[in-house]
DNA sequence: CTGTTAGCGCATTCAC
DNA sequence: GTGAATGCGCTAACAG
């Protein structure tokens, strides 16, 4: 914004209408004579006039922004997303604000703050660790659309887009299944959670449809971390007939389970099957990649986005769950039918 | 925005106060008694007062905002990079917009243009290739402070952040020779850009310095893709005396040069040295890294954002020319003298 | 079809 | 210290 900033008033002045007709030729409406739209149009070119949205948003108390926050923009899953949000958001007219936590939930609560003084018409975020629904309730309490995406926080009143556990989990264990796999372990994860419970719930019923035994000690839970992968695969082994395979809750335990074996001399995909899931992408290159149950990053911004979208033009904002398709991503088959790892892709 | 937004007159009434007494107390102005400064500020928690800040920045005439578009934020290089301009700008009390053009110009003068309407009062852009300083006039002829980072754009009177090219290729080279290499050619990269004339500058003059033959046959240009790697080490290869090492215009190249010593049955790093470039990181984690010329991009952000207030501070815009130092990271020494390869690490 | 009038929510003079 | 006016640039009603 610069000093002398040539405004509607200006330019309806040089083109001798009233500044209604140049709002009006502005936003394209039909309402005014061909020959006047040119004449203001060529007015507004000459005086390189432009159009003042904080103005235009104040009067009609309704901004074209949106806000995205991601938890890690250094994680390309969330890059990623940020650009499938991106590209939907710009063809709708819109901008977005773009804010990264870095986990920091103290952070996000002022980057919020922020945007909703700023006016945004409504919200993408993927919350960092720790979120509570409190943290969106003022948000939300004052109308404003918002969609989580990646994690689901509890007990918000709010939409979600999360990726298909259920058919994920199931897809891995098929998969584990078709390379002869019979003992299949599911590792890692804490059971109260409704992310676990679909996963399972997957496992479970594709084991059962192969005719494999699922129950018993073949659920190991776990922190979902690399350290609770370590000691879920560590107490999976104890079992008398180990299993020699492993679905884990997320990638980070999937990597847990990793270093495990290879305490135990084992060599993940040669000896042991391990196949991670994509809820975290966690130091993809710092190890050793593996078969992944993948979500579309780039998809899953892109139907956040549309989702929000149809949630601002409906006035209404009604919590809705969506779930995103996955599919399953294997790296590198290792031969003798013992399961597979290889180096991660990057999508 | 909703509907019954509570503003600065409300809970002046409220508070039994005025609202520029309000207003003054908003602004944390001394001016106003500690009573009815408190007062007020519970009345504010109380009715849930949001500041609306398109009001503020409309009376004002400048907003707190400032825009960031990069050419691919898919590439994690420029993801970082938005990473460190987030951080300074989110201290310094700024929000970004952060677009993304995917190397699309048209997208480019879109978002940018949305950008000066919603009125930014600064703009840090990685341009899309083929930009050109007539994109950005209307911005920098209106004062609002531009940085241009990463690529620089010729004839354009805005301050840019560009790595240090020269050093880079000299540091490269000297690296190969003192690894005792003498045949060093430089690949790809297209010749009319001022980034391939700098890096091929670098690299001239260092191969002089060790009395080393750089003419002729060892420069090859290509795309400055995958792609073009592979055509530039094939038609390198045709030399009759075949360089053992090669500088490549980018990383994209240089993993194209890899891509093409294998097909000749050669190992990189064991049988032939390749140094990459860190303009553009691609597909970090599919191929084996290599010894690269790196920049820090969340440095480059950081710094990026910083001249950006302070242009912005200053309120005279005076176009300057930072140079980011590079550095060489040599990733693994494979023995015989003969070039490195190593796991590429994230910074 | 076009002009007139009246604010949107805030910050900035000035008086008191 | 505080209150009363005035205007930022624009759009939404009506008039004409």
């Amino acid at each position: 914004m610069s000093k002398g900033r040539v405004t509607v008033i200006d330019i309806a002045h040089a083109a001798g209408v009233s500044k209604s007709t140049v709002s009006l030729v502005l936003q394209g409406s039909s309402l005014v004579n061909e020959a006047t739209r040119a004449k203001v149009n060529a007015v507004i070119r000459d005086l390189g006039y432009v159009y003042n949205r904080s103005a235009a948003n104040l009067r009609q108390a309704k901004s074209k922004i949106i806000g995205i926050v991601v938890n890690d923009l250094t994680n390309s899953f969330f890059a990623e997303l940020a650009v499938g949000v991106d590209v939907v958001v710009q063809s709708a007219g819109y901008v977005q604000f773009l804010s990264n936590t870095g986990e920091n939930i103290d952070r996000q609560r002022e980057v919020v703050a922020s945007m909703r003084e700023h006016g945004i018409s409504g919200l993408i975020v993927s919350p960092a660790r720790g979120t509570e629904a409190g943290d969106l309730k003022p948000l939300v309490n004052s109308g404003i659309p918002v969609v989580v995406v990646v994690r689901n926080i509890p007990g918000a009143k709010v939409s979600s887009l999360v990726s298909d556990n259920h058919a994920g989990s199931a897809a891995a264990v098929e998969h584990l299944v078709s390379l002869g796999h019979r003992r299949i372990a599911f590792l890692g994860g804490f059971p109260d959670t409704a992310v676990f419970a679909e996963r399972i719930d997957g496992y479970r019923q594709a084991m059962q449809r192969a005719g494999l035994d699922a129950d018993g000690d073949l659920v190991v839970g776990s922190a979902p971390s690399r350290a609770g992968g370590v000691a879920a695969i560590e107490r999976a082994m104890l079992i008398a007939t180990r299993p020699t395979a492993a679905l884990c809750f997320n990638d980070a335990v999937a990597f847990g389970v990793c270093d495990g074996l290879r305490t135990l001399k084992l060599e993940p995909g040669r000896d042991f099957a391990v196949v991670g899931f994509d809820d975290v992408i966690e130091a993809q290159t710092a190890v050793p990649a593996l078969t992944t149950v993948s979500v579309d990053p780039q998809g899953m911004g892109r139907r956040a986005a549309q989702l929000l979208l149809k949630q601002i033009n409906a006035g209404k904002v009604e919590a809705e769950t969506l779930v995103s398709s996955v599919r399953l991503v294997v790296r590198q088959s290792c031969g003798a039918g013992l399961g597979d790892v290889g180096r991660r892709i990057t999508a």
